[in-house]
DNA sequence: CCAAAAGTGTTAGTCGTACACCCATGT
DNA sequence: ACATGGGTGTACGACTAACACTTTTGG
């Protein structure tokens, strides 16, 4: 490779973020209001560019500290977006990553909201997105239906352990179907990737419910 | 961004191909012996950097016909390698790209080799490879095993369709683990994505075996 | 006509799905 | 004591897995 070779000059690493929480069975997704051009004043997910003595996952986790202060979160990446005009300033390529975050963090940016330009919008209610975000969005959603089906990411939702008709409502609401409750425990439970804990909790109902945890270092086994 | 900050500056993007064929029961890889400085005259998974004025698949399919003379090849992403020092020259991103080929591109470099420094390998028989490409191909081999069982990956083997044998012989190979030919057959089957033709094919036997093929836009459907 | 691999069918067990009743708690 | 959602068991059908015999060809 000619490093001095003009074609291979002004490139440069987008590392961005799609992070959802589920609230009350609605999911929603973290954007932010962009303070500077270009895209000056409209919302975008929560990204940023790669410095050149950072690892990428440093830099996106850098990114979403600086922009909403929610740190120790879980992202794994998802997919490269590379057109070659997706950005106005210069060639950028995209790195998106998804990531699933629990009630704290969620209720820590509800409670810093009026100093930071964040916020979590339900994905019903979402304003237009600067770049190729709506796309890097949708693709996002795919990805999320896929992994919550096929990979334990829900346990970065629920780090201090969940109620089955909790998750249930989980699946329900991403993965817009209903599952019969007796069934939908069962699986879950044949799946090897949750156990049982002590604790009780409620939450629809006025009869406590058990509280499951999932297990560390799992192999990913198909949910549905 | 500000463009002008040196931490945004000397970043660069690398487009990495893991192209697989199989050959009469063994998967083998495509590799090259690199020209220049670094890792000079070491091998190497075919791979180049990216212009600024492409897009990333345009990019790397540039690189594969420059180093190897194939085209017409099917490439999908399957990770990206950021580490700050993979490469010793300057900061590059490396974004892996998975492929496999049919017998015709494999004969095709099997007699232009002697004009080109390109080869295909067996994955028990690999040279020492620069950069962090044995790192990339270990998970490439990784996440072939997964898309040969959850997508039909394999119709790119088999663009004029295959027998059920020889198919069966490839996921033995990828998979590492043997099936029962009646079951094999009757759950390939099951999962839609392929359908019986009028031709016929000699393989292992002495009777010929029926020659099937992938269909059009199937959606993905678990194997095994 | 024999060897060698290709093709097919049947059965038992397992897993997924549908469904009904009892339990614990708050009011 | 009753209303509300939480917890459990069973039976049927579908799919998976184990397994043996017939067919087609080349030598």
């Amino acid at each position: 490779m000619d490093v001095l070779n003009p074609r291979y000059q002004n490139q440069g690493i987008h590392v961005i973020s799609a992070i959802f929480t589920v609230d009350k069975g609605v999911t929603k997704v973290l954007i932010i209001r962009r303070k500077y051009d270009p895209y000056q004043g409209m919302w975008s997910l929560v990204s940023g560019s790669l410095y050149n003595d950072e690892e990428v996952l440093d830099g996106l986790k850098r990114e979403v500290k600086e922009k909403t202060g929610i740190e120790n979160i879980h992202l794994e990446l998802f997919d490269v977006f590379g057109a070659v005009d997706r950005s106005p300033a210069m060639r950028m390529v995209g790195l998106a990553y998804l990531g699933i975050v629990d009630k704290e963090k969620y209720h820590f940016l509800k409670e810093t909201m009026k100093t930071s330009d964040a916020d979590w919008v339900s994905l019903d209610h979402l304003p237009p997105l600067a770049f190729d975000h709506a796309l890097i969005l949708e693709k996002a959603k795919e990805v999320l239906s896929v992994r919550i089906r096929k990979t334990d990411i829900l346990k970065h939702l629920y780090p201090n352990g969940f109620t089955m008709p909790e998750i249930q409502k989980v699946y329900e609401s991403i993965l817009k179907k209903t599952f019969d409750r007796r069934n939908f425990r069962k699986k879950l439970l044949s799946t090897g990737m949750i156990e049982e804990t002590s604790r009780v909790e409620k939450f629809d109902g006025k009869k406590p419910a058990k509280i499951y945890i999932f297990k560390e270092n799992m192999e990913d086994r198909d949910v549905f």
